[in-house]
DNA sequence: CGAATATATGGAGCAATGCTCCGCTTGGCA
DNA sequence: TGCCAAGCGGAGCATTGCTCCATATATTCG
C-alpha cells in the first residue's frame, strides 16, 4: 500500500470521478448486503442496493469473488498488522499471544455470515479470497507459532497453513448450526498444540506389537 | 429397518419392477458420478449416466439432497454400527477406542469429494444430510466420549455434537487444498481433549486476578 | 390372452443467478 | 463549447435445480 502503488504514480490515467464514486458506493452496498443476506447474496441485489446496473458492478469487480475480497481486504489488513503488537506485548508468554490473536481471527470469521464457507467454495475465482487470507495471515501465524515452539510450549509438527485452514474450518457453521460452539472447538484445537506427557500420535501405530 | 417397514407390510402396493430397477440404477449412477465429479455434480449428469430422464430422477428422489443422502446412507450405517464392537474391543483404553473410530470417520469424509462441504451447505434440503449424520453418529460419539470422561482421560466440556461438527469441518478442503493435512489436524483436536497440567481454558478468564 | 388402469417415464420448460455484450451517456480536456 | 474515451445500464446467454404433462408400460382382471 505504498504511495507508489496508486494508479497516478504508475503513469496510468486517473479514473473518472463517477467511476471512483461508484466503486466506493458498490463497496458500501456490498458490505451492507453481505451483512444482511450473507456472502452468497446475488450480484443483482448488490447492484440494486448501489443503484447501478450489472455492467457497472462487473466493470469494477470482474468477478463476484473480487468484490468479496475487496470488501474484506481492510479487515484482513488489520488482522495482519496487529500481531507485531500482540506478540510484542508479552514476549514472555508466546502461547497467550497466539491464543489472543487466534481469538481475534475467530471473532472476525464467526461474525461474517458465510465467509468461512466461502473460503472453501470451489467456485472459480474464489481461490483469490483464499489466497488473500493465506498470503496475509500465514506469516503472522508462522511468527506466533515459532515463538511458542522456541519457548518449548507447543509441538513442532503443526504448520501455520494447517492451523490457519483448521481454524477457518472450525468456524464454519457457527452462525447457522444452533448447538455448535465454534469458539470452544478452536480453543480445544489450540490446547491440542500444547505438549502432553503421552504423545498420542505414536499410539495409533504400534509398529512393534506390544510384547507380552 | 425392521421388516415391518417394508412397503408391502404396510399395505402399500409394491413398486413396479421397472421403478425398482431404475431406483437402483440411479443409486449406482449417482455414486459413480459423485466419485468422478464430486458431490455437486449436476442432476442432469446423473440422469444421463443412468440413461433415464430428469423426471425419473426426481420421481425417485424428490430433491437433490435426497439422492445424496440415499447414496451415503449405508456407509453412515456402517459407521454407526461399529462402535459397539470398537468400544468393546478395548474397554480398558477408551481414548484409543475414540481415536480409532474418529480415524475411520475421518477417512470416510476425506475420501468423499465435497461431502464435508455439503454437510454445511445452506441449500434447502441439505439439512437432511446433516440430520442423518447427527442422528446416527452423535450417539456413537456420546458413548465413546463418556467412556473417556469416566476413565478420567479427557476434559468433560466437549459435547458429542460439537466434536462431530468440528471433525467434519476439519475435513473440509482435504482433497482440494494441496498443503492442508486434515487428518493431522483432527489428531491435534483429539489431543486437545486430553487433560493437561495447565488448563488453558481458565487462563483467558482471570475471574479473580491471581492473588499475590 | 387382451383390455383397463394405475404407475412410471422423458424431456421441454421455468426460475434463479453468474457473467457478457453493446449501444447510449457523460466527465474532462482543449 | 465540442469532442471522445471512459463509463454505464440492462437485455440476454449459459448453467442448474426442479416441475409438468403427454406418452409409454407393467400389472391385474375378466
Amino acid at each position: 500500500m505504498s504511495p507508489a502503488d496508486t494508479p497516478q504514480a504508475r503513469g496510468e490515467r486517473r479514473k473518472r470521478s463517477d467511476a471512483r464514486r461508484n466503486a466506493q458506493t458498490l463497496l458500501d452496498a456490498a458490505a451492507a448486503v453481505f451483512a444482511r443476506a450473507g456472502i452468497d447474496a446475488p450480484v443483482r441485489d448488490i447492484a440494486a442496493e448501489a443503484g447501478v446496473g450489472m455492467g457497472t458492478v462487473y466493470r469494477h469487480f470482474p468477478t463476484r469473488p473480487d468484490l468479496v475480497v475487496a470488501v474484506f481486504r481492510h479487515q484482513v489488513d488489520a488482522l495482519a498488522a496487529t500481531p507485531a503488537g500482540a506478540s510484542g506485548e508479552n514476549p514472555e508468554n508466546p502461547y497467550e499471544a497466539l491464543r489472543s490473536w487466534v481469538a481475534r481471527f475467530t471473532d472476525f470469521l464467526v461474525t461474517k455470515h458465510g465467509l468461512p464457507e466461502a473460503l472453501h467454495s470451489d467456485q472459480a475465482g474464489l481461490e483469490s479470497l483464499h489466497a488473500e487470507f493465506v498470503d496475509r495471515l500465514v506469516p503472522v501465524l508462522d511468527r506466533l507459532l515459532r515463538a511458542c515452539v522456541d519457548a518449548g510450549r507447543i509441538r513442532a509438527d503443526v504448520r501455520p497453513l494447517d492451523l490457519m485452514i483448521a481454524i477457518g474450518n472450525l468456524c464454519i457453521g457457527a452462525d447457522t448450526f444452533p448447538g455448535y460452539r465454534a469458539r470452544h472447538m478452536v480453543d480445544v484445537l489450540l490446547a491440542g498444540l500444547l505438549h502432553h506427557a503421552p504423545a498420542p500420535t505414536d499410539a495409533d501405530r504400534p509398529r512393534t506389537p506390544t510384547a507380552p
